[in-house]
DNA sequence: ATTCTGACGTGGG
DNA sequence: CCCCACGCCAGAA
């Protein structure tokens, strides 16, 4: 008994792998920050490290990083991205008004994981 | 073990 | 809205 097979420092899944999974449950043409992905895992306080997670996303394309920013709506992230301009384009694409890296209407188009879960 | 960093958030002025 | 400073926590060297 007592057989320990893994660790498991906190959960099942990693910090990032939580912050993966909230990330790809973002509806189309919809944004969110990271804080309000943060909260939603339980983390308030480790908002900065939602953003760290989709860092390490890069190469993953479940995670629709580009529809994740700041809470003032601008795309703090866009700089991580391959183009110059690449997580704007994506955001346009799915109608996302998007203005020198400020999300236009933000607060229409921003999706609370933990309102609509 | 320590140190530094980082795609944030909040509060005060 | 802007600017400044602090807190926060997980991961890498």
């Amino acid at each position: 008994m007592g057989v320990k097979k893994n660790d498991n420092t906190s959960s099942d899944t990693s910090f990032f792998d939580r912050v993966y999974e909230v990330a790809k449950l973002i509806p189309y043409g919809r944004v969110t920050s990271y804080g309000a992905i943060a909260k939603c895992l339980g983390a308030a306080r480790s908002a900065r490290m939602v953003g760290w997670a989709m860092n390490a996303c890069g190469g993953r394309d479940d995670v629709p990083a580009h529809r994740v920013v700041n809470r003032k709506g601008i795309l703090t992230g866009k700089h991580h991205f391959q183009g110059t301009n690449l997580m704007q384009q994506l955001l346009e694409n799915e109608g996302v008004e998007v203005i020198d890296n400020q999300i236009q209407h933000f607060d229409k188009v921003f999706w609370d994981p933990m309102k609509e879960l």
